[in-house]
DNA sequence: AGCACGCCGACT
DNA sequence: GTCGGCGTGCTC
């Protein structure tokens, strides 16, 4: 995809972000326009955002083809981008306008380069000057002669606007338009790298790659604490000397907190930030300084990937296991894989980090494809913790108690000695089934097939599907009997409950995604516990992210058999990689930790290889099963999602996509279903589910495209495509 | 996606 | 008689 450019009257293609089908054909206007321009066009009685993006087809009727509104003041985008764009929705499937929209995700685009009006000192000297003029000139030296504007003028000075612009009249003070998107600061890649031992050779490998200038994809692996974060950043320094661009994905924005305060120590500066908490200024700055090629390095969550990069030297995926790299709604697409594919369109090496790596991963590094770099020995003193399993069937446990004597008795010991002890549980709310004692009935939601989770914290149900809550019922919703609605099975809110009756004494603090508002005041909560606020910690996943308790030294999991069941082709992976992080959070300081795993199933291999901590073994394993039921990384899947409002039609919908599966045959690919989807019905629609599987080296997507194309999707019926399902519910 | 056009129920 | 419900169709 080369850029040309186009005379005014010529014939361009324009992608808008509008969900057409095709590219629109626009003549180029006066003073003509380039490909990747970003430009506003008329449409219909609209006005719409688009990106040139090519010739013009010269199909459609010429009396109708309108010119080009105006070409906007933004840096065009990179060949590359587009390249990148046209790929990932050949792959995902995705109708490349909603692609775009990925890209073009930031506020005040067609605005040009948005200014603020400031003031400083002018010429005129001042002679006589009243007391507030005279606050006025002082408050603008105090500030070494940096403009301010009017409102921040006001306030130092005290006084009101009127005054300031008097002085503007006299000449004492000029106003002028200054731009309001600052670069960042700029980050010193000189400071000395702190690596020791087998981090040493990393760097080393990592810092060569990005000097190399190609594409190359390495696997990064070390155990939680092997001080990852410091290799990978040696390799963005690199980088950065080299006047590139680094992007660096993590998986959670509560993460990135302590991940900044680490890179500011390192470069001396902050990079910039693209994630859901950055607010719309922050946005628009950060889009234009990359476009612009002035931020040399962003952290960021998955739509970071999408940024108008000038010249990428550096893709890191930080835990690139990490289920939430998926994006489940809207453009469904995983955004690891998709930082390998920018990153071979970009012509960088990318770097996945991870301590419990995804069996695809691994797969490529087996077969040759990825590189791959070890990390065996822990960064300073701490160690790996002591495993230890604790049998549920011998635990003998009173009702509504989840605490066995062995882990409560190790909790006790690290109270006793001031440490801190983590309980894990994987099930947010207080209760996760509420029933009725009198006739069985359990709470379900009234919108989603999925049952209404107690959350005691709001006081209410809530569904963890589609939100919807509802107060908790006095009578049973069933059979109208009152007082005899229970609270079933444990949430953290009802372990937080368990644990303050048994240690009283204890500072107990719930750590759940659902309990914070905003990432940052998670971030704040997250800070004091590490910090000591807290003496024991009961948590969700989300702890589970690589944040650093010092002071940890015990991890208790509550019930390790929680995943392993169940149709999900990823249960025993995921299970592993969280256990393994989980108990990588204890000791990560000098003390030696421990991790204590309850469990129904001590003898599962799963749980047995997370004791053994022979991971190879775990992996080799666990690929010869998938091998051998041809499921990925060993064969293909994508799945069919159909939802609305009408489940016949639903239903019948799916039953004629898969009587017509001659595409999908002509190259053995298997469709199966329709079935309702694992949760039928969410907010409202219904929802059948096709699921297919094909070889490895099958052209999935030209035979998915080719299938769907036969039919017609009526307007309240939803499809969508899900290639490389992550999740089977 | 918007925003038009267009054809059937309850109001001044 | 009209205001307005949202089904269907078009946008270079």
């Amino acid at each position: 995809m080369s850029d040309r450019t186009y005379a005014a009257g010529e014939l361009v293609g324009v992608l808008t972000t509008e969900p057409l089908g095709r590219v629109l054909d626009y003549r180029a206007p006066e003073g003509g326009c380039g490909d990747g321009d970003f430009v506003e066009v008329p449409l219909g009685p609209r006005r719409v955002l688009g990106v040139v993006w090519g010739r013009g087809k010269g199909d459609w009727d010429p009396a109708k083809v309108r010119p080009v509104s105006r070409v906007l003041d933004a840096p065009p985008m990179r060949a590359e981008l587009r390249t990148f764009l046209q790929r990932a929705a050949d792959y995902t499937l995705t109708p490349l306008p909603q692609m775009l929209r990925l890209a073009t995700r930031a506020p005040g685009l067609g605005e040009g380069v948005a200014v603020r009006r400031v003031y400083r000192l002018g010429g005129a000297v001042p002679n006589q000057l009243t007391e507030a003029r005279h606050r006025v000139v002082e408050a603008l030296r105090a500030f070494g002669g940096a403009p301010m504007t009017l409102g921040e003028l006001a306030e130092e000075a005290g006084c009101g606007t009127s005054v300031i612009k008097g002085l503007v009249k006299l000449g004492v003070v000029v106003e002028e338009d200054a731009p309001r998107d600052l670069p960042f600061a700029t980050l010193d890649p000189a400071g000395a790298a702190v690596l020791a031992g087998d981090q040493v050779a990393a760097g080393d490998a990592l810092v060569a790659a990005v000097n190399g200038g190609e594409y190359s994809t390495t696997l990064l692996k070390g155990v939680t604490g092997s001080g990852k974060t410091e290799v990978y950043l040696e390799a963005v320094a690199e980088c950065i000397r080299l006047g590139r661009q680094a992007l660096v994905l993590l998986p959670e924005i509560a993460l990135t907190a302590e991940f900044l305060t680490r890179v500011e120590a390192r470069f001396g500066a902050r990079p910039a930030e693209w994630h859901s908490g950055v607010t719309q200024t922050e946005r628009r700055r950060v889009w234009r300084m990359v476009a612009s090629g002035q931020a040399q390095f962003v952290v960021g969550a998955r739509s970071a990937l999408f940024l108008p990069f000038q010249r990428l030297g550096l893709v890191v995926v930080d835990e690139e296991h990490d289920t939430s790299y998926k994006q489940e709604e809207g453009v469904l697409y995983n955004a690891r894989d998709m930082a390998v594919l920018r990153a071979a369109v970009a012509g960088c090496p990318v770097v996945l980090a991870s301590a419990t790596p995804s069996l695809e991963t691994w797969a490529n590094v087996e077969a040759g494809k990825y590189g791959r770099l070890d990390l065996s020995a822990r960064y300073g003193p701490a160690e790996m913790p002591d495993l230890g399993v604790i049998d549920m069937r011998e635990a003998n446990l009173p009702a509504n108690s989840w605490i066995s004597a062995k882990l409560g008795a190790e909790i006790g010991a690290r109270l006793d000695r001031g440490e801190q002890s983590l309980v894990f549980l994987n099930r947010r709310g207080y209760a996760p089934v509420t029933l009725c004692r009198a006739c069985g009935a359990q709470v379900g939601c009234d919108h989603c097939d999925a049952r209404m989770v107690e959350h005691r914290f709001l006081k209410r149900l809530v569904c963890h599907q589609c939100g919807a809550t509802k107060p908790m019922p006095e009578a049973c919703p069933s059979c109208k009997v009152e007082g005899k609605m229970a609270a079933v099975g444990p949430g953290v809110e009802r372990m937080a409950e368990e644990v303050q009756a048994r240690f009283p004494q204890a500072r107990v603090a719930v750590l759940s995604s659902d309990l914070f508002g905003s990432a940052r005041e998670l971030k704040a909560q997250i800070e004091a516990i590490a910090a000591g606020a807290a003496d024991i910690i009961i948590g969700t996943q989300i702890v589970a992210k690589g944040h650093n308790f010092p002071l940890l030294t015990l991890v208790g999991v509550i019930d390790a058999d929680l995943g392993l069941q169940g149709s999900d082709l990823r249960a025993a992976e995921r299970t592993f990689q969280l256990m393994r992080q989980v108990a990588g959070r204890a000791g990560r300081s000098e003390k030696r930790g421990a991790a204590w795993l309850q469990t129904h199933q001590p003898e599962h291999p799963v749980i047995r290889a997370i004791l053994g901590g022979d991971e190879e073994a775990f992996w080799r394993a666990e690929a010869a099963e998938r091998k051998a039921a041809g499921v990925p990384p060993y064969g293909r899947m994508a799945g069919v999602i159909l939802s609305s409002p009408d489940l016949q039609q639903v239903f019948d919908f799916g039953a004629e996509l898969a009587r017509r599966d001659g595409p999908l045959r002509k190259v053995g690919a298997q469709v199966f279903g329709p079935a309702p989807a694992p949760i039928a019905r969410v907010r409202g629609r219904h929802r059948v589910r096709l699921l297919v599987k094909a070889g490895k080296l099958v052209p999935l997507q030209a035979a998915l495209a080719e299938w769907v194309a036969q039919v017609r999707v009526p307007n309240n019926l939803r499809m969508a495509i899900d290639i490389d399902p992550q999740s089977f519910l």
